[in-house]
DNA sequence: AGACCCGGGCA
DNA sequence: TGCCTGGGTCT
């Protein structure tokens, strides 16, 4: 098992080798964008507005039976040669006949979602949530984003609410002590330093997840 | 339509997030921007000299390493105290990077695969596992941040691992010293004697448990 | 209003 | 882990 290529039966025919503007587009109606002609241009982030020729109607004149639709379209010229792109309807649910474009990688067999997965991953080699706290890029970290109009990265605070407890600076060391046994209270130490008020409770919660995490879970 | 059990509200204090647009967009725009055309032959990024044409053959000789990584996060607000979160993200595949999020119940040891599994437990007692298709939602109103219950289960599990703790005799003081940091791996002490092994981990529950219900009534 | 992306859940 | 939908954002 450590060959987790392609696998897919369905599609990818033993040669899709596609040419960049080499056929298609099927359709005779509306703008065969696709691969005409640069006129505009210039959008910062091209992230979206690609994909002009696709509708709720896929012609469907293909005889299948339901399954899922897939439909093969043409590559995109900033698609590496042998990449694919594969255009999926949603079968059900709200947004059912909704279509998503997914490009795929047949040597890497990696499937990536949007176009700019595809691109961050040509660019620096790595799949784009490769990201762990506590790991920065060396150098400069925080790149200015010359990308600003970009599409949902960020969403506008929900109710988020941080513990007040440094997860990064953790102590060394905490006593818990037993003050009030009646009521099983404990209070967090820091040597003579004495947690209290709110923060203890955020300690208790942040600590319980320590502890709990790192010995070790069980499963069944 | 009957699932209205999705109040968003996923996120850590310590928004991971990253932006991966901090790169380029030299020249990726639509197709409409470079596809300038019939001279052909000019992939816009380099990036990837290879991309064979490619066929029934794979050759990627991705050989990645398999080091599950467990990333350890702040606890939800809306998790009962105790409960631990963890974070792991895929080896591998094609959606590998993907990070997915797993809760723990120290008290019954059962790991839950998402956030409504948990809240689903915790109101029904009932496990997902033993859900059955067609079944009604259980308190499908309203499950925010607040769940109703408390820390208690309305069913609880028949075959219950108790912990090997002593919830009598508890001692008066307890020290946890941070024994190795690079794990955020916590030991606890009583006086010089260390716990360890399988009971540590039993600790962390039953102590995660004792200092979550009890630290929280702050009255100092 | 449309397009695009991505988080997240279920299979 | 893959697949697929929900929902949010930006165009």
């Amino acid at each position: 098992m450590s060959n987790p290529v392609q696998s897919s039966t369905t599609d990818l025919p033993s040669d899709p080798l596609l040419k960049p503007g080499a056929f298609i587009d099927a359709n005779d109606q509306n703008q065969s964008a696709e691969l005409s002609e640069p006129s505009n241009g210039s959008i910062p982030n091209g992230a979206q507005s690609e994909t002009p020729a696709q509708g709720p109607d896929i012609s469907s004149s293909s005889v299948e039976p339901k399954g899922k639709r897939r439909v093969l379209v043409a590559p995109e010229t900033w698609l590496p040669a042998g990449w694919s792109i594969e255009d999926r309807v949603r079968s059900s649910g709200a947004t059912a006949g909704t279509v998503d474009r997914y490009y795929f990688d047949p040597s890497s067999g990696r499937k990536f979602r949007s176009k700019k997965e595809v691109l961050y991953y040509l660019e620096t080699g790595i799949p784009p949530s490769k990201r762990k706290k506590g790991a920065e890029a060396p150098g400069s970290e925080e790149v200015g984003t010359g990308y600003s109009g970009g599409n949902k990265q960020k969403k506008p605070d929900k109710k988020l609410k941080p513990l007040n407890f440094d997860f990064i600076n953790v102590p060394q060391k905490v006593d818990w002590l037993l003050t009030n046994a009646s009521e099983d209270s404990w209070t967090p130490f820091l040597g003579d330093d004495q947690v209290s008020g709110p923060t203890k409770q955020d300690w208790a919660a942040a600590f319980a997840s320590l502890i709990a995490s790192k010995s070790g879970q069980t499963m069944y």
